[in-house]
DNA sequence: CTCGAATAGTAGGACATCCGACTATTGGAT
DNA sequence: ATCCAATAGTCGGATGTCCTACTATTCGAG
């Protein structure tokens, strides 16, 4: 255990019980919300704190990771929010405090004039590695789960996220269950 | 599908490729928390969609329908705060905002000058009871997944509940599977 | 070639969340 | 009885996210 809870009480168990206690429908996919709320909600949490040392957040974290992936370490602010899912002027704020740290710069698209360019700068692309390594350190925030139980929790995860248009690619599910 | 993708394109997939590509390690994990992520993402987003009609958030939602299975409908808010898993101002925050809308009023705590009372009022529970409904008519943003994808789905997510000490209780797996 | 639709980025505003700091009150230890 | 630690709530600040609106630029239709 790390992130406190009341103690010996389950939260969604006690969101479930409330539920049908006062005859409400749909109680598996109130559950599944709860208990994907929370489970991002102690996630992001872990991982946000062993961020933190770096001065990260979750959020650049990933900007910095996308852009380290991309051609000459740049990509147009557009193509960021697209693949990160997010609106553009979330891209905007996330560029505001990347550049404002020296972790990217940004520059003008040499096709397209309304286009900007964010690249990745020494200092963004170390700084990465090593939250990187920090990340590795902490499992990505999922604790004692193995392996194994991740896989099968991804492959859940895949249902909700292709009921959504994520067009979901082979989701490898080594582990032969079903 | 209903929450835009990148056309042909598994964000998640995507980020695993990347991963193996550059030899980084602990990929399930990251897989996890990006696939944890997203899917939050989504479910959010409809729910929030689903509730903008009744000018609510989730979070508002989740304080109104805590403060309904409570005594009384009303509650201390430090204890707010336990239940939901939030920070004390953010409890202040959500309450200002349902007392602004008249869901909710504050009052003086009996026995414990320090404490204040939320209370819902008629208004809003009125309102809850109709965002309840509105809500399960969306499934509470679980899209086409079925129930019993729900419950293994909600199964697989207590092992990363648990690893943060949530006290899981029973969590019924009725689909014997292992 | 010109004009309007689409696209790229940003500014301003609303919310949700956390943190640190501060006030008021409670309660236990001495 | 007194004093200090713990608790309850709020305020101000930082971040992240979305929405609407606005400017600049691109591109296709005619």
């Amino acid at each position: 255990m790390d992130s406190g809870s009341p103690a010996g009480m389950d939260l969604v168990a006690e969101a479930r019980r409330n539920w049908v206690d006062n005859d409400l429908g749909e109680v598996d996919a109130m559950v599944a919300a709860t208990s994907i709320a929370r489970a991002h909600q102690i996630v992001l949490g872990r991982i946000n704190q062993a961020l933190s040392q770096f001065s990260l957040t979750f959020s650049r974290y990933e900007a910095l990771a996308l852009l380290s992936f991309a051609r000459n370490g740049s990509m147009a602010m557009a193509r960021m929010g697209e693949r990160l899912q997010v609106h553009p002027t979330s891209v905007t704020s996330t560029i505001d405090r990347l550049e404002r740290d020296g972790l990217v710069t940004r520059s003008p698209h040499p096709d397209d004039r309304r286009a900007t360019l964010a690249m990745l700068t020494n200092d963004g692309r170390t700084l990465l590695n090593e939250a990187t390594r920090a990340l590795e350190e902490i499992r990505w925030g999922m604790g004692e789960v193995t392996d194994s139980r991740l896989e099968d929790l991804n492959y859940e995860l895949t249902s909700v996220r292709s009921s959504a248009g994520d067009n979901v690619s082979g989701s490898t599910r080594t582990n032969a269950k079903g």
